[in-house]
RNA sequence: CGGGAUGUGGCUCAGCUUGGUAGAGCGCUUGGUUCGGGACUAAGAGGUCGUGGGUUCAAAUCCCACCAUCCCGACCA
């Protein structure tokens, strides 16, 4: 392709709203464009790029075994309605409705569709497992878009759905996808880390995150064992339980906190250390309240707290109703003689004599006991795990860290099949609910951490599997004809070799520009043009990645880029 | 939705405190000179100052409302 001909309007300066490089480099490199918060063009290049991410994916899904197919964009209410996401998802789904009043949505997800499908072709356990994917635009009406196209209301994503006959099955198949996952991320050029997920909204049991290592992008925060590999999402992140105290209890006491609501002031007020009191937090499950329990130097994590009920939302308590159960204020409560279900973390059922709420205001009890003084309903893992936490398998400390979530994979079990009423006819000549799995892969963001994790100040460093072009040629003069000549040469013969060329023909640039552009977009290899030619016939070739400049003969140039090429393929494919 | 900020040619921003003419750099158009790291030169084009209302002789500037966008939090590929 030549420049003159395609469309590049890359930008010196980067718009304001863009925040993170991947972004801010995107719409520089002229490979996106805003329509409106979160609702993104793309331009020829990046469509490019997103096409070949797209291509990867096919590849290695077909190879595990998927079927591509194509569902609407538009999906009717009822489906919804069935499994309880009509308002599950509520304000995060973009609705409408026909002339006719009967009511939309604009697909967020589609587990609703294929289990619609299923229930009404695949009848037989012959016909079993099957796997059903798309690439396909999906519209969530994100509470916060952000960060360009990594949390965009209208994004591209691969979403699969797998259909097993039995548990063993369902693994085998899960097994496919997730080395199909890491075949993928691994060639489109990323380091991706598999974390043990929370399976959220969408329900199940086991689930995986396949995130990149991003402190700055990274919206997922996890954590990693450095020693033997451990990582899981903080939602699902488990560590070493803590030690028993011991000691004898002591008898309660009340005494008067005047002021102090908070562990800090508490802790201060009455000199004892944070972790010698505990944190009651009142909160509201789908409409029933729990008092939930953390070490004074740990957090609570709701969601925890949430699956633990297998409730659907959860929220703090108001201040009202908080005065109401316990007649104190936020601050003062405590899960001594209250009438709640109480969930303790299980580091506090280690603790002795601690600290809690008196549930009057002002006043709190000292040397209270479980067993002794109150007992908990459930005694959980509810507390959000710290950096330097022990892991729970081996027991180095753990790291946390933040990553880009560019996949996910959800062994669902029957979840979506026994509400939508999705059976098959077994071996054993029984009905039987689908074991269905489902995994997604967001194309567009998967895009966004190649360039976040592939970047210089100069611009983009694109892995040769999803760049625009692999190479670029780089005439620094278009008027003198030797120069313009020889590239024009090069161009169509890099071209009938079937490479993938860009061509910077502009006559009315400088230099400066050219390399400037070119190293802004990235392209894996330039090959320029210019002065060395004109001395003495070399050509030089520049390597995005490394910055590595060789000056090849002429004669040799096309055989040197096409050995380049294939060592940067090949690099990506071990 | 809670907290913070911004809205002025295509892009980055100044002007607003103290009301009176809309500005700069980059980009764009035309001609000429240049041609290895965002060149030089001459002449040009281009703006409802986010929207609506108010105050005033007069509003980009002061006041009110709304909208949009971005950042921090709750939600998620």
């Amino acid at each position: 392709m030549r420049f003159t001909e395609t469309f590049v309007p890359t930008l010196r300066e980067a718009p304001q709203d863009a925040e993170l490089i991947s972004h801010k480099l995107m719409l520089r490199a002229g490979l996106m464009r805003k329509m409106a918060s979160g609702i993104y063009s793309f331009l020829p290049l990046g469509l490019r790029s997103l096409e070949k991410v797209k291509k990867i994916i096919r590849e290695e899904m077909d190879k595990a075994g998927g079927l591509e197919l194509l569902f609407p964009t538009i999906l009717p209410k009822e489906i919804w309605v069935e499994t309880g996401r009509w308002d599950i998802y509520g304000n995060e789904m973009f609705k409408l409705k026909d002339r006719k009043g009967r009511e939309f949505c604009l697909g967020p997800t589609h587990e609703e569709a294929v289990v619609d499908l299923a229930r009404g072709e695949l009848r037989s356990y012959k016909e079993l497992p099957k796997t059903f994917y798309q690439i396909q635009t999906k519209y969530r009406d994100e509470i916060r878009p952000r960060f360009g196209l990594m949390r965009a209301r209208e994004f591209l994503m691969k979403d699969a759905y797998s259909f097993d006959a039995d548990e063993e099955g369902l693994e085998k198949t899960y097994n496919k996808i997730f080395n199909a996952y890491k075949r993928i991320f691994k060639r489109c050029g990323l380091t991706t880390i598999p974390i043990e997920a929370d399976s959220g909204a969408i329900g199940g049991k086991v689930s995986h995150e396949f995130v990149v290592i991003s402190e700055k992008a990274g919206e997922s925060d996890f954590v990693y064992c450095p020693k033997c590999g451990y990582a899981a999402n903080i939602e699902a992140a488990k560590s070493a339980d803590a030690e028993e105290e011991n000691g004898e209890m002591q008898p309660v006491e009340k005494v008067s906190t005047p002021n102090a609501k908070t562990i800090e002031e508490v802790s201060n007020f009455l000199n004892i250390p944070k972790k010698k009191l505990v944190k009651s937090l009142l909160y509201k499950i789908d409409g029933e309240f729990v008092l939930a329990l953390v070490r004074g130097d740990d957090e609570l994590n709701e969601v925890k707290l949430k699956n633990l009920f297998g409730g659907k939302f959860i929220s703090p308590a108001s201040e009202e109703e908080v005065k109401n159960l316990t007649g104190a204020q936020v601050g003062s409560i405590g899960p001594v003689g209250v009438n709640v279900k109480i969930a303790a973390d299980k580091r506090v059922s280690k603790m002795k004599n601690f600290v809690t709420g008196a549930n009057e205001d002002g006043y709190h009890l000292i040397n209270v006991n479980i067993g002794r003084d109150f007992t908990p309903q459930v005694v959980v893992d509810i507390r959000n795990v710290k950096a330097g936490d022990l892991c729970p398998k081996c027991g180095t400390p753990l790291e946390l860290h933040k990553g880009i979530e560019v996949g996910q994979t959800f062994k669902l079990g029957t979840v979506y099949s026994k509400k939508m009423n999705a059976k098959f006819l077994d071996k054993d000549g029984k009905e039987k609910y689908f074991i269905m799995g489902c995994y997604g892969i967001g194309v567009g963001r998967t895009l966004a951490a190649v360039i976040e994790e592939h970047n210089d100040k100069y611009g983009i460093k694109w892995p040769v599997s999803v760049a625009p072009y692999e190479v670029e040629i780089i005439p620094l003069n278009m008027s003198d004809e030797d120069i313009s000549g020889t590239a024009e040469f090069l161009y169509k013969d890099f071209e009938k070799e079937g490479m993938e060329v860009l061509m910077d023909d502009r006559n009315d640039v400088g230099a400066g520009v050219k390399f400037n552009d070119a190293d802004l977009l990235g392209i894996p290899l330039q090959v320029i043009i210019g002065r060395t030619f004109k001395k003495d016939r070399k050509i030089e070739v520049k390597d995005r990645e490394s910055g590595e400049k060789t000056l090849v003969k002429l004669n040799e140039v096309k055989e040197f880029v096409k050995k380049k090429i294939t060592e940067k393929y090949n690099a990506l494919n071990e």
